[in-house]
DNA sequence: AAATAGGGTTGCGTTACGAAACCGAATTGG
DNA sequence: CCAATTCGGTTTCGTAACGCAACCCTATTT
């Protein structure tokens, strides 16, 4: 039986996570926001077996998360670059990245140091707030039940 | 040959995924936010297969994202809850459900509508900002690269 | 001409997933 | 007290996904 797919989920989660939410694509995704482009470098960057990331790859670009464009000056030489909606992910990676460096720190004591480019500062932590940004748990939102189906 | 496995990646995303990045574990963590706590409400309410069920509880107590509690008055009966490493995937949730819904939004045309319960008010959009709360965007912030190995 | 790199595809074995059947203890109903 | 149902799983089995290695074609470099 086909693995449990979410396209029709009335779940917004679910629905990205039937994008994203696999091994590999948030970490391809990741290493694109690296600045990583060509497939041969998410192949060595990664460690990820070719016939994966080629099915990764596709997957995203039809999701558009990626876009790939042919930049060969003669034959075809390709780059996978972040849309506009893969751009988007940035909080969900950082709010992952946060989550892991918090819950699970480096086993080389290594921490988390994502700074401003402009000013040098570091970033801050993400919370759920509300729109005066005061900040909010799990407890303070009322999470509605979607309708029926699964998530 | 085995599944890729991050426990010892030098990347916090990494050893994100690796806690919470398959197809289930978010969607029952979701769950669990909405309230669920017993294991046949989790099925019925995910229509998720009951071995999947049990393999992804069980990992997810392993790893300290939900505590299994014994509730029952005479026999066992057991409660699946939130623990404060699980409560901490909040931010992580948010941020997939409003990418989902800003890129795949539903089928039906039914918005996001968390609101905080307090004063009724709906939650904010979440970005990634530096210390003073202004907002950074992929390309504003440096990202190292983690030293060698996947992610 | 040979070697190398880029971007894949194909085969094959192992692992994970999904559905349904089954199971023992506990609870409920009569 | 006995039967049926609920709870929380485990087992079995077929299919899908993953990971590796080998191969392939085109283009570039030596």
């Amino acid at each position: 039986m086909a693995r449990k797919r979410f396209d029709d989920s009335n779940c917004s989660v679910a629905r990205a996570l039937n994008e994203v939410g696999d091994w590999w694509s948030l970490l391809i995704v990741l290493q694109a926001m690296y600045g990583t482009r060509r497939y041969v470098d998410f192949q060595q960057e990664l460690g990820i077996a070719k016939n994966i990331l080629c099915d990764r790859l596709s997957r995203l670009v039809d999701n558009e998360v990626l876009a790939k464009v042919n930049v060969g000056e003669h034959g075809a030489r390709y780059e996978y670059r972040l849309t506009d909606k893969g751009r988007d992910l940035f909080p969900v990676v950082i709010a992952l990245r946060q989550w892991g460096d918090k819950w699970n720190p480096a086993p080389n004591g290594s921490a988390l140091d994502l700074r401003d480019r402009a000013t040098g500062r570091p970033i801050g932590q993400m919370h759920v707030s509300d729109a005066d940004g005061k900040p909010l748990t799990v407890r303070d939102v009322f999470l509605p039940e979607p309708a029926d189906d699964a998530g």
